[in-house]
DNA sequence: AGTCGCTCCTGCTCGC
DNA sequence: TGCGAGCAGGAGCGAC
């Protein structure tokens, strides 16, 4: 499952791969995974350059010229692999949902076994309501423990749904959230804001360390995921 | 406000 | 060897 650290490999993989590339045709083999008609999306991405590649949580941004962005939700089998050239044989995606021809003959392929990643492009308006929905990055220098503990100290969730909610706090799933409950030895069950001050620095700090260690792996091997360059991540479990 | 249950989807594991 | 059932799981939704 693609959380923060997988989300930011695949953009630094991305990054030198598409920056700069003009988007000249784009095929959607599956329409689902977008939340508009397949036309109109086509209609705003053809023609766009590619300004830069960012992350927000656990999408990927393709920044366009015009501040339209193609916002990646990786749902769970999701992955975004460049292409030099369109590849042949063994080398060709599997499951195929978007294609994004460029102009210089290379692609980028949205493959997604079960389709439940979304590939959306917004304007600079919906990203900014969208953006604005999601919680605090945690890698972000500016995310005190303090501002942890003060949010916990508001919630009687159990701290383990706590952590899975992209409004309280932003990239963490399934495997990051257990693991730095884990090392900081906080029982998942426990209500939110019965986390003290303590051990709220704790797992402030457990939870950069598990995510920045995976980002240094490149991203988590679990079931299908690829990294950008479409090898297997470092960071077993 | 929080939790539950459901939906989306397909590859995999398990039991027979 | 084959087959069906059950499961996994991020996120959004309606119901309570």
């Amino acid at each position: 499952m693609p959380e923060l650290p997988e989300a930011e490999t695949i953009v630094r993989g991305l990054r030198p791969a598409i920056t700069g590339r003009r988007i000249e045709r784009v095929e959607v083999p599956k329409p689902d995974v977008l939340r508009e008609g397949r036309r109109s999306f086509s209609a705003k991405v053809r023609g766009r350059t590619i300004g830069s590649v960012e992350r927000r949580a656990k999408n990927v941004l393709i920044v366009l010229d015009r501040g339209r962005r193609i916002a990646v939700n990786l749902g769970m089998t999701g992955q975004l692999l460049p292409f030099p050239r369109p590849p042949r044989g063994r080398r060709r995606p599997t499951h195929p949902a978007v294609r994004f021809r460029f102009d210089d003959g290379s692609l980028l392929v949205f493959n997604d076994t079960r389709r439940f990643g979304t590939v959306e492009c917004l304007d600079p308006e919906e990203w900014s309501e969208r953006e604005a929905r999601f919680g605090p990055e945690p890698l972000d220098p500016a995310y005190a423990p303090s501002q942890l503990a003060a949010a916990l100290g508001t919630s009687r969730a159990r701290i383990r749904s706590w952590l899975l909610d992209q409004r309280r706090i932003a990239g963490i799933g399934n495997i990051y959230a257990a693991e730095a409950l884990f090392l900081s030895g906080i029982h998942p069950e426990r209500p939110a804001r019965s986390i003290d001050l303590e051990e709220a620095t704790r797992l402030h700090g457990s939870i950069r360390m598990v995510l920045e260690d995976a980002i240094d792996e490149g991203g988590t091997t679990i079931r299908d995921y690829r990294n950008a360059i479409g090898g297997e991540g470092g960071y077993a479990r």
